[in-house]
DNA sequence: TGCCAGGCCTTCC
DNA sequence: GGAAGGCATGGC
């Protein structure tokens, strides 16, 4: 069996899979299945060990430690944010390990216009189905997996096609802004490099990107950690935590964590998020 | 049956 | 500029 091994510091695999960030994992056994970028990846984590098994082993090593951010020094950022609050540090104490995903920005894009007013479990489904529909097959242990379709290979398709794949009143939204990106109207290869405020204004110019969609494809894929998505898991830790349940304003729970979060409030609200969602907090 | 889900768009004020 | 209503669909 072929099989590499990385070395990693404050990763913890299930925590980074299982927060919410994405939707093309599974679990089988000990091992996680997924697919980026052009292959499959099959890995497991003893300690602070990582094993992954591919289809493709090709350059593998380093499109995992891109892929998991883990050249990035988190020991560092936890060791800053356990001194935040009492609040804080009990929930990075429960999740700690836990990473942003450095996934693919037009997945991202199209997975998160399908994830509003909508379920983890469905969300997933209808990513997969897209992806089984138009996307590339890849094979690992005679099993067959699909990759997520590029801009071209969506450039066909139709808003009906789109909601026979379960992503409901969303099917405009995907439609328009896969013909966009299709057609050059905008290149999102420059828009990587993007000052972040400038970037998000681009993204909300996109058919079903609104504030808390555009800054979840901001820390989800660009890296921008310091963004903080607000969905009613995130508003409800948020109250109950700092708002003593009272009504509050998204406006002033952003506010909150500006001030008191700052550059890492993005890392905060994964944990926060995990957190609640799993009752730990 | 009714409510909820990693919200957004449209309409109305 | 902010508030209210509608929206597909499956799980509980």
């Amino acid at each position: 069996m072929n099989e590499i091994s990385i070395k990693t510091d404050c990763f913890n695999l299930k925590y980074t899979l299982e927060c919410g960030q994405c939707f093309r994992w599974s679990k089988e056994g000990d091992y996680y299945i997924g697919v980026i970028k052009d292959r499959v990846l099959k890995v497991r984590q003893e300690g602070n060990l990582l094993y992954i098994q591919s289809n493709n082993y090709d350059n593998l090593e380093s499109i995992v430690k891109e892929y998991f951010e883990l050249e990035k020094d988190y020991k560092s950022i936890e060791d800053r944010i356990e001194k935040v609050d009492e609040y804080v540090c009990k929930a990075l104490k429960n999740t700690s390990g836990l990473r942003h995903l450095n996934q693919d920005f037009f997945e991202t894009i199209i997975s998160y216009i399908i994830s509003a007013n909508n379920n983890i479990p469905r969300i997933s489904k209808s990513v997969n189905e897209i992806s089984k529909r138009y996307g590339t097959k890849v094979k690992l242990d005679n099993k067959e997996y699909y990759l997520f379709p590029t801009p071209q290979q969506l450039k066909n398709v139709s808003i009906q096609e789109y909601r026979d794949c379960g992503v409901g009143f969303r099917d405009k939204y995907i439609y328009d802004t896969v013909q966009k990106i299709a057609n050059n109207q905008i290149e999102l290869d420059s828009m990587k490099d993007m000052q972040t405020d400038e970037l998000k204004k681009e993204l909300l110019e996109l058919m079903g990107i609104g504030p808390k969609v555009a800054d979840c494809i901001l820390l989800f894929s660009c890296g921008r950690q310091e963004v903080f998505p607000i969905d009613v898991w995130v508003e409800r830790v948020m109250k109950k935590l700092y708002f003593n349940d009272e009504k509050v304003s998204k406006k002033q729970i952003l506010e909150y964590a500006d001030k008191n979060f700052g550059k890492d409030a993005g890392i905060i609200q994964q944990h926060l998020f995990y957190n609640i969602r799993e009752n730990l907090i």
